[in-house]
DNA sequence: CAGATGTCAGCGACACTGATATCG
DNA sequence: CCGATATCAGTGCCGCTGACATCT
């Protein structure tokens, strides 16, 4: 039943089971990922928000006032889909963006109350969609698990 | 420094720190998701390969022939993406595509001695690939982190 | 002039849906 | 008739690129 006519799998210990299929790291974590973008996704549209809103909100309370391209480099979207984000939150009201006096190319972005008001909200949709993302694992594991996570995303952005 | 004017920071220990942004799984997730994702597409492309194909060869060798739906819930791939990755793996000789005589609705698909050589080669080009990816890690947290990995990956597979 | 900024149009990959013809 | 199968066309999202006009 488990696969007798191959007998190339080394005395390893960890990776014996016929599934290295299914227990490959990063075969998991795509997996992982797209249920959680979902999960998440999902969580925050029955908010009307996105997560590129919650990423600018965010940064916008955390370091202040910007332009699109600091927003952008605080944030992680690219300067392209900056502009269409940006659209809808002014849309909502709940940023401004006004032109710079002292550099006319730049427009600050600022953040509105309505805006920290609702980054508040997304803030409690969001630790409850992550309770339902980290359910499984204790509180201990969880932050384990973060704090694993961290340190691979620092290694892979530091070397660009 | 540390944003002052909001206090609805709980004395976790954990989450106090001004990137709640970056802190957060969901984000992590997706960004070393795409990192990996990455990483793994380049370095089989330098084979000839993309991840599709490891997992259709992988579960071929693993489970024996099969109709490509059977291959398509083994892999996770779509039975609509199956038909090109097979087209793919035909044309480099690497499976046999022939159909069923007992229901002739069916492909079976069957791996071949050039798919087994090519599927031993995959695998070794994926071992240094995960050395890369988990660079940062010693070999038991690597462990732990696939560990913690599969759970949620269960968890959220079960709940379909 | 080089370089930064905001904007727009588009690409390729991916997970997924829907429709269709064929067959059990 | 229902259900499964293989195939094809197409959608929406995402990270990313290229080009452009404007301004420093």
């Amino acid at each position: 039943m488990t696969g007798a006519e191959t007998a190339d799998v080394p005395e390893d210990g960890a990776l014996r089971t016929p599934d290295r299929l299914r227990r490959r790291a990063s075969r998991l974590l795509s997996q992982l990922a797209v249920r959680s973008d979902r999960l998440i996704a999902e969580g925050l549209a029955r908010a009307d928000a996105r997560k590129w809103h919650y990423a600018v909100l965010a940064s916008l309370q955390e370091y202040g006032p910007g332009s699109q391209a600091e927003l952008s480099s605080r944030s992680g979207i690219y300067r392209s889909d900056m502009v269409g984000v940006l659209n809808e939150l002014v849309e909502r009201g709940l940023v401004e963006r006004a032109p710079d006096p002292d550099d006319r190319r730049r427009n600050v972005i600022t953040i509105s109350a309505r805006g920290r008001r609702h980054l508040r909200r997304l803030d409690k949709v969001l630790d409850d969609l992550h309770d339902e993302l980290l359910a499984p694992l204790s509180p201990a594991e969880r932050d384990r698990f973060v704090r694993l996570l961290t340190r691979l995303v620092d290694h892979h952005t530091r070397n660009s």
